[in-house]
DNA sequence: GTCTATAGGTGGATAGAC
DNA sequence: GTCTATCCACCTATAGAC
């Protein structure tokens, strides 16, 4: 059985949710003080500063995500299967109501603490690299179908995911995504 | 010749700028009153609250967006012309260092005051009907290719532009969004 | 229409007791 | 590790003089 979470684990999930919900800048540490019922000093004793939070947001997030992706390989081996869990990830993402939280800081960028610019960019770096692994085998074993640098359609991917997630997410639609995605799919053959 | 700026237009220019840039979170009015040389209160002189301000901001930028758009559909016949023109206007934002308005807003959506998301979606509304009856164009005189519903393939591009145009701004990289732009007009023919 | 002045609140962050 | 108490900067917004 799973071990009790940490008071720096349950911190992380409540401005995990924030960040994802409302932006980094649309919370404070009161918000999370009040979820977790403690006081904002205490916050700030696990995180001095909410540039210390906000690059360890990063980091578990990407960890989780890159975790996920490695269960995908392990799980099917076919280049369409992988494509297409891809996607439900972030549809899980869109259905909790939730941003991907890179996606979110993506448009906060100008205002972010600089401790997280770079760790945000890894991010985006880190599934190009899985998508384009997954893109050349897929146009290898003639599952998978695009034009050009698979860098730039996996670039393409993650850029359409977030935009329609952003926009969805406004309109309130999940329905909206996903027809979105199941276009993007049929378009690379997946 | 162009009559002089109003106060109210110099505070809606400076306004503009900051979100596409920093984001409606992300300025106050101590930011434009410091670059306008003016005091705060002479601002809520002209926008009482900052969501009049905010209101006002995407009404004002959907109608110069939709005047942008007429001037594409008075200068060429062609949908593809008109598609890389549409394309284009983005090109231009993102080489000024901005997000869309509305895209920003769109991250920030959950923390909106009211009265500025019904005209946030508006403008994704108007966007995704002209570009409809730009790829309906395409298709009767088969100069463009896309499958299924044209207004499912609007929003696709809509949502593909916006995230792009986001990810693209993070890494201070404009040649990243032509390169994914240009594989999105190609492969509607365009 | 613009100013000074200020209200009333919240932001992130720290000191020091327990 | 959590608390109380507090600091100071900043926020949106208003009152009232000019």
């Amino acid at each position: 059985m799973p071990a009790a979470a940490t008071t720096c684990q349950r911190i992380l999930d409540i401005a995990e949710r924030l960040v994802q919900t409302r932006g980094f800048n649309g919370f404070s540490y009161a918000d999370i003080a009040q979820a977790l019922h403690v006081t904002k000093a205490s916050l700030h004793y696990h995180y001095p500063a909410k540039a210390d939070l906000g690059k360890e947001l990063i980091e578990r997030y990407e960890r989780n995500f890159l975790n996920a992706l490695a269960h995908i390989d392990a799980e099917s081996a076919d280049a369409r299967a992988k494509l297409r869990s891809y996607v439900a990830i972030y549809a899980g993402v869109l259905r909790a109501d939730r941003m991907c939280l890179c996606g979110m800081l993506a448009a906060e960028y100008a205002t972010l603490p600089k401790p997280m610019k770079e760790p945000m960019r890894h991010f985006f770096d880190e599934n190009e690299r899985w998508l384009v692994a997954v893109l050349k085998q897929g146009k290898k074993d003639k599952t998978l179908g695009y034009s050009g640098d698979p860098a730039e359609a996996a670039q393409a991917l993650v850029g359409a995911l977030e935009g329609a997630m952003m926009i969805a997410r406004s309109y309130g639609d999940v329905g909206r995504f996903n027809a979105v995605t199941e276009r993007l799919l049929a378009d690379l053959g997946a």
